[in-house]
DNA sequence: TTTAATTTTTGACAAAGATCAAAAACAAAA
DNA sequence: TTTTGTTTTTGATCTTTGTCAAAAATTAAA
């Protein structure tokens, strides 16, 4: 499979494009290719790009208080942003960061825009994959504020092991919302 | 200002429509009266309908282990509904309930849907309205995560004064996440 | 008003998790 | 291999917040 058909096949788990608007949208997207601890987003930046990871693993993380706390990961056929930034037009207050080298493919948001204005159904497309990422986030959100950090941690390696396996405990702490001890020790009586 | 102008004069904030799209999209919203206490959505039922609150409040809760797990408020001009539901057409794991007597304008998924392929620039309104959603989610989850008690508190005092100031603290308090008689103590010495 | 019901606050104690510091384990490079 | 750097674990202690129970305050109803 190469990868205009990656990324398509993809995309057909949202919505299924035309072939015409297929071939556009594709033509919009630039390949990147990003190196592990490299930062792909940059506080203060304004993020004008919408990437799709193709192959490889990063996270978004804030800097609070001079620590870093790592909201979300991102993985293979993950649409990746920082969202606040890219929707707004303000810079971004989170750090997107290269956990692993990784392979990504970008459109800018006026390209995006222009498309929409060219195809409807791209629009849908959108509009569905915020849909879903929406309630994607709710559930996340609604996990974390009545779980114990036991429960957090069986819940992600029950839905997530990819995670514990390809990144560093410390940023998994802090997705959870955990201290790095506290998680070691979950572990550790497991 | 009459009704249709109150909830056309919101959905400007996200984008302008045509006079005929606006017409249309109006043609499709049937009011609502809802009393406290009430519930307008129960979970294990399909929620086909997304509302547009135009007087009064209301909050999303979970029952958890005999609990309940209130995880967001409606005020005037949210558009409300459980999200999970109305999107996938699964059954809700939530319910809403009436805060205050309020007054809401219901559309059904199907004639939402319908206006989709009707109108492109409808479709790219509720496009937008998610991108906002789902920023304002975004950041509450962020904020939720890295926040003492107390923090979460005087930010909600700061951002939402009117939450505090029409919602029982029971559902305040299990909204940030906090026990009813942390928030009580948090109160009391400010 | 007086009574009843509900909501909020207070107190005492328990538990979960955070923090700080150091040791151990692991990985990468020389 | 040894050395060096990084990540993970362990131990001791401190804080924050939760829980249970009761009192006080507030609101609604009779």
């Amino acid at each position: 499979m190469n990868v205009m058909e990656h990324l398509l096949s993809h995309i057909k788990n949202y919505y299924t494009l035309s072939d015409e608007a297929q071939q556009a949208l594709f033509d919009c997207f630039t390949k990147v290719t990003a190196f592990k601890n490299e930062l792909l987003i940059t506080e203060g930046s304004i993020c004008r790009e919408l990437y799709f990871l193709e192959q490889g693993a990063l996270r978004g993380f804030y800097n609070v208080d001079g620590k870093e706390i790592t909201h979300w990961f991102g993985f293979e056929n993950d649409f990746v942003t920082s969202f606040h930034s890219f929707i707004t037009g303000k810079p971004a207050v989170e750090n997107i960061q290269l956990i692993e080298n990784s392979t990504l493919w970008s459109i800018s948001k006026n390209a995006l825009t222009a498309l929409f204005n060219q195809y409807h159904e791209v629009e849908r497309l959108v509009r569905i994959v915020y849909e879903r990422y929406y309630i994607r986030l709710e559930e996340r959100y609604v996990n974390a504020q009545f779980k114990t950090a036991k429960e957090l941690y069986e819940n992600l390696l029950k839905q997530s092991p990819h995670i514990l396996e390809r990144v560093p405990l410390g940023y998994v702490a802090s997705y959870l919302g955990i201290s790095q001890e506290t998680l070691s020790r979950i572990r550790g009586r497991l």
